[in-house]
DNA sequence: AAACACCACAACCGCGACTGC
DNA sequence: GGCAGTCGCGGTTGTGGTGTT
């Protein structure tokens, strides 16, 4: 090996950019049924044209079954700023104490909202203080922050009461801002069937450090943002094929009501498995190279069979429910617009869904 | 309606830590 | 102890979506 560090993978040869729901799917089906203990060789396995590190963090941000997705709730902010205040930019940390929140969403909550909302409420504040201070008396100095001491500003603001000012105001500002949309920092009582047409499911989280008696369900936008949310945790490990869904690496104040359709879920996905694993397999024997056209015709067969099996199990994809389980990205990916994104592109042979496409690559 | 600016977030990158040989 | 391989973390970037002019 030359100097320097060496790269993690072929970068020329590894697909880069949004993971198609194909490469998802993929990805949740071969960590089903083998799990992670080596995220390097999980790509090739899988039959993915994607670097070790991409899938894990794919995996990780958004597939793991225990992410919760959606807006972040009142306690959750809260949660945040006192544990960034104690524990500065160390995100894997702050997640480990939000059950289902993951360090790069945190993250990002942090960067995009809550550290402008305080650095916004500091400077009000600071201005207010200076003020009343000057209007007492001009000679006695007052501690004050700048905006230019950000990055980590919850660190660098020496007066904790005022922090926790600013944090109180942010705060309040959020939920005048919430109730606009019908969410409450209260406890959430949605009691709903999910085996009726909508596909909540309901993960209660505790809602920890400060709220720790609250009991904060996911609102249904959180539910209808990944199509996999409607999962319980479940074991992937080898032992536990036959569909036993147990948890696995869940948060202990993290209960779970599961869905009795769980168990149809994976068998969809074990039969997508099939496929894939009789792709892996045509490709690494070159004793077993059935002509192209028979190749495509049993793929597309097979294609067809588990995306009309994925309707099924879903419900047929229409107007009505596709959101629901589509992530956003999904449509961007394919260059629609989501509110009009039709399903049917997924079985079109020139998308890239078509696993006749997916096996080309592999044979090139 | 088009152009532009801004926002949000998924994904990437590079580095340090860890582990096994 | 040194090295190589791998994992995990934190910072940064790219891009689609949305709001504004």
């Amino acid at each position: 090996m030359g100097k320097g560090r060496a790269p993690c993978c072929d970068k020329t040869k590894v697909k880069r950019g949004p993971w198609s729901p194909e490469e998802d799917l993929k990805l949740i089906a071969f960590i089903h049924k083998n799990g992670h203990e080596n995220w390097r060789a999980v790509p090739k396995q899988a039959g993915l044209l994607r670097c070790g590190k991409s899938c894990r963090l794919r995996w990780i941000n958004y597939l793991r079954p225990d992410v919760k997705r959606g807006n972040f709730t009142i306690e959750e902010e809260q949660s945040i700023i006192k544990l960034h205040n104690d524990f500065g930019n160390k995100w894997s940390k702050i997640a480990s104490c939000l059950p289902g929140r993951t360090d790069n969403e945190i993250k990002n909550v942090w960067n995009t909202h809550l550290k402008k909302r305080l650095i916004v409420k500091s400077s009000e504040s600071s201005a207010d203080e200076s003020k009343m201070e000057s209007s007492i008396t001009s000679s006695s100095s007052s501690e004050s922050f700048s905006t230019n001491e950000e990055p980590n500003l919850a660190k660098t603001i020496p007066n904790s009461e005022l922090n926790e000012q600013a944090f109180q105001v942010t705060m309040n500002e959020k939920i005048e801002h919430d109730s606009e949309k019908h969410v409450s920092n209260e406890v959430i009582s949605i009691i709903e069937d999910p085996k009726d047409s909508s596909t909540y499911s309901f993960s209660f989280v505790e809602s920890n450090i400060l709220n720790s008696n609250h009991i904060v369900p996911f609102t249904q936008e959180q539910q209808l943002c990944s199509p996999l949310t409607y999962l319980g945790p479940y074991n992937i490990d080898n032992n536990n094929i036959n569909n036993t869904l147990q948890e696995v690496d869940k948060p202990n104040n993290l209960i779970e009501i599961p869905w009795d359709s769980d168990e149809d879920f994976w068998k969809l996905i074990d039969n997508f498995e099939s496929l894939q694993s009789s792709e892996v397999q045509l490709e690494g024997d070159p004793s077993n190279q059935t002509p192209n056209h028979v190749q495509e015709s049993v793929q597309d067969g097979e294609n067809m069979k588990w995306t009309h099996e994925f309707d099924n199990e879903f419900g047929e994809r229409n107007e009505s429910n596709k959101d629901q389980f589509l992530p956003k990205n999904y449509a961007a990916e394919l260059g629609v617009d989501p509110h009009t994104f039709d399903f049917d592109v997924m079985e079109k042979p020139e998308s890239e869904l078509d696993l006749r496409n997916i096996q080309l690559w592999l044979m090139a």
